[in-house]
Order: structure tokens, then C-alpha cells, then sequence
DNA sequence: TCTGGGGTCCTAGGACCC
DNA sequence: TCTGGGGTCCTAGGACCC
């Protein structure tokens, strides 16, 4: 269980002899919801593990051991599919709490090796470790310390280091579990070039079809591409891409303190069956709604619209969003304003397979401003008389657990989706 | 009995104002 | 009285990421 070094064209890096320019380094940790259950229960290591929803009820894989690899299974596929692959595998819906735990030790190691950290999502990060920026120490040696370093938390990582992000992310991917592939300075239009676009971060299915049909599919073609192309493509962002494939991009990685401004908060569900009853809906929306709401509450925002996000059964979906008058954190103020946005599509026969409830357009506690009308809070935030309630019933969950308080309808909720699931 | 849940960012059209 | 144009706000939708 070695970690392996991987220098791409390394009779350049010994040429080079020592870094020169940007380090950029992109950690990645290897199928990490997974490795964090063979952890926490010994007996599955060595085991195909599976981490997402279940095969019953419309799941989908969020991630897979690498035992479970070889028999196909993949992130963001179906379970029902997952579990055909590998009936065998041992299925857990997650514990997200604890893959944050671990995430955040991971992200203080980094944090001890540069003040500059760029952590993307749960299990990435971007680390600057130019020489001379913080350290003076060889890159190669810093990227290997921060993975012996993790191996010793339990979990492991696979590292890209090159002279900028989309080198490092592409580089991070080229060799999993495990993997540290080094780019040298001067390498990477070579190590980009014969790469399909597809692997560059920010061309999806949509711009890899574009390209295809101008005959456009590595990033060395991206790169010669003319730009009335890649403007059709890629609108104000085409030298951007160009830049990137030509390794030329210049990126910054911000500090680790960068303050975390998050821009909406929202919660959605798919149902197991189809929701049909309106009472249904207005339930599952109360339901959604409290858990925004009180995730608002912790954070200290107040949103000023709100959006509902509903997928039929049919397949196609739709988003309805409206602006309230005063920004809130009161689900009993944007919930009532959700129901209203529902109340203008319904239609009965109405197949609702999947029902979201997000708040976003956070107040700028500069401008806040005061309405005679309505009662409105130091911050500005409008609330409701019910919000005190609301705010201790935050306080039960936090202290007894999620499960130890609902409201009349959520619970009745709660009940319902039990029942139906049991159909 | 085939498709989750959390996000960010961009575009385009209509309303409205000057 | 036959018709311009710019700016901004709001809304809906889509692409993309992990």
C-alpha cells in the first residue's frame, strides 16, 4: 500500500533539477466516503462498499470502493444498476458528519504545510507550494510528506502537482489511489495536448458535443482553435480556455482564511413514489423548508427569494422563483411564499417525483433597510411570531438529535412517505 | 424497477424606466 | 400616432462541478 510518484517526462524533471515557477498542487482523496466506512468498520475492508441512496428507492451511487470498481460500479449511477453489477456489495446510505470530521483534519495538514489552501469540495483541495512563496523545500517532497501524512488518518489521497490548477487537477486523475504525478515546469502543453477536452474542468457533455462537431476533441486542437469557435462554444470565456489549454493559465490559490460566502441554501428530495396528493406536497415542502430554514439560522443568513425546483415523473422539471420583500431566515414566512409559487402551476394529476425548496440573494448586512409594515431585526431579516419557535426547536435538534422534534405536518409527513414506501 | 443532492455561474427575454 | 435605445431588475432555464 505504497504511495507511487509518477514524474511525467522525467528526464526534463532532471534536467530542471529544482522547481522553477508556480507549484500547484491539487489533493484529491481516494474514494473517500467509502474509505472512511472501511475505516470506521473494520470488518469491510477488502470489501466492495457502496455509499449512496438504495436500489429500492430510486438511488444513486454517490461513491464506490475500489473493490467495487472492477465490477463496474460507478459514482452518480443508478443503484438499482450498481446492484445488478455487484450483488454483493455491502450498502450504506452514508455518514456525513463523520466524512467531515475526517475532511477537515485532511484540510488542517494541508493548512500546516501552506497558508494557501483552496478546498473545492469535501475531499479537494488546491495548495500552492511555489518555492519561495511560503517554503523554499522542493514541491515533489512537500506533495509526499502531505500524503504519508493523511495515509497516517486512515484514508488515503492521489496528488497532481504542476504550474497551475487545470495541469494539477488533470494530473491529480491520472493515477488513482494513491498517485502523485508531477508535471515539471515547461512540460505541460506536451502533457495537456493529446487529452480529450473532456477531461478539462468546465467542458461538460454539452461543450464536448459543440466542439465534436467543429472536429475539435483533444486540448491540443482546443488550443489551435480558431476563435470564432471557441467564442460560439464558450461565449466571454474562449481565450480563458484557450489559456488553460495551453497551460498558460494563472491561477490564484486564495488563503485558507478566504471568507466562506456561500450563495444559496437549499434542500430537495426525490420521493420513492410519486407525490399526487396536494396535502402531500405542502407537507413535504413544511418538511424541506424547516431543514433550510434552520441551516439559514445556524449560518446567521437571511435570503431574499425563494425557489421551488419540482422534476415530474415524466422526466422534464421546472423552477419557479420569487423575491419576498424583506430577507428572512423564518421558514414560516418562505414557506407560505413557496406554497404560493406551487399554487400558480398545480394542476391535479400533477406527478411530483422530485420537490426542492432553496433561499438565495443573501442580505448585504450593509444595506439593510426597515419596513413599517413588518417586523424586521437588528439585521434586517423579517420574521415571524412562529420564528421562536422555530429557533427552539433548533436548539432540541441540536442538543437531543434530528429526530427528537417535528411539527404536526412534517411528522404526518414522515408518516405518509413511511406508508407509501411500504405500498 | 434507470438518473441524487448539494451547489455555482451564465444567458436570455420581458418589464420597466428614462 | 407607428416607435429608438440603453440600463437595470426579475425570472426561467441550462451547463457544469463534486
Amino acid at each position: 500500500m505504497e504511495n507511487h510518484e509518477h514524474i511525467f517526462d522525467d528526464s526534463l524533471a532532471n534536467l530542471v533539477g529544482s522547481w522553477s515557477g508556480p507549484a500547484i498542487g491539487l489533493m484529491d482523496l481516494d474514494a473517500f466516503f467509502a474509505s472512511v466506512e472501511q475505516l470506521d468498520h473494520p470488518e469491510w475492508r477488502g470489501k466492495p462498499v457502496i455509499v449512496g441512496g438504495s436500489p429500492q428507492e430510486r438511488g444513486v451511487v454517490s461513491t464506490a470502493s475500489y473493490e467495487a470498481r472492477p465490477f463496474g460500479v460507478r459514482s452518480a449511477m443508478p443503484s438499482a444498476q450498481a446492484q445488478r453489477l455487484c450483488p454483493q456489495a455491502i450498502w450504506t446510505h452514508g455518514h456525513f458528519d463523520r466524512y467531515r470530521e475526517v475532511s477537515s483534519q485532511v484540510m488542517a495538514i494541508l493548512a500546516s504545510e501552506t497558508p494557501f489552501v483552496d478546498q473545492v469540495s469535501i475531499d479537494e483541495a488546491f495548495f500552492d507550494i511555489t518555492p519561495g512563496r511560503f517554503a523554499n523545500e522542493s514541491p515533489i517532497a512537500i506533495a509526499a510528506r502531505i500524503q504519508r501524512r493523511v495515509r497516517e488518518l486512515g484514508v488515503t489521497c492521489s496528488i497532481g502537482l504542476g504550474c497551475n490548477k487545470t495541469v494539477a487537477k488533470i494530473a491529480s486523475e491520472r493515477d488513482k489511489p494513491r498517485g502523485l504525478t508531477v508535471v515539471p515546469p515547461g512540460t505541460e502543453r506536451a502533457f495537456l495536448a493529446p487529452l480529450p477536452v473532456r477531461t478539462m474542468s468546465g467542458i461538460g457533455s454539452a461543450a464536448e458535443a459543440a466542439l465534436a462537431r467543429a472536429h475539435i476533441r483533444t486540448i491540443g486542437q482546443l488550443a489551435q482553435a480558431d476563435h470564432a469557435i471557441l467564442t460560439k462554444v464558450f461565449g466571454v470565456n474562449a481565450e480563458m480556455m484557450r489559456d488553460r489549454a495551453l497551460g498558460r493559465e494563472r491561477s490564484e490559490v486564495t488563503s485558507i482564511d478566504a471568507v466562506d460566502d456561500v450563495k444559496s441554501v437549499s434542500n430537495e428530495r426525490t420521493f420513492a413514489h410519486d407525490l399526487t396528493d396536494r396535502a402531500d406536497v405542502d407537507a413535504a415542502l413544511a418538511l424541506l423548508g424547516e431543514s433550510v430554514g434552520r441551516r439559514l439560522r445556524k449560518r446567521g443568513l437571511a435570503g431574499r427569494t425563494v425557489t421551488v425546483k419540482l422534476k415530474f415523473s415524466y422526466g422534464s422539471g421546472r423552477t419557479i422563483q420569487r423575491k419576498l420583500p424583506h430577507p428572512t431566515d423564518d421558514e414560516n414566512l418562505f414557506v407560505p411564499a413557496a406554497r404560493e409559487l406551487i399554487d400558480s402551476i398545480w394542476f391535479d394529476g400533477m406527478h411530483i417525483r422530485l420537490l426542492g425548496i432553496g433561499m438565495s440573494d443573501f442580505a448585504d448586512e450593509a444595506a439593510v433597510q426597515t419596513d413599517l409594515f413588518c417586523e424586521v431585526d437588528e439585521r434586517g431579516a423579517a420574521h415571524s411570531d412562529k420564528r421562536d419557535l422555530s429557533v427552539a426547536v433548533d436548539k432540541v435538534r441540536e442538543k437531543f438529535g434530528a429526530g427528537a422534534v417535528g411539527f404536526g405536518r412534517a411528522a404526518r409527513f414522515d408518516r405518509d412517505v413511511v406508508r407509501q414506501d411500504k405500498a
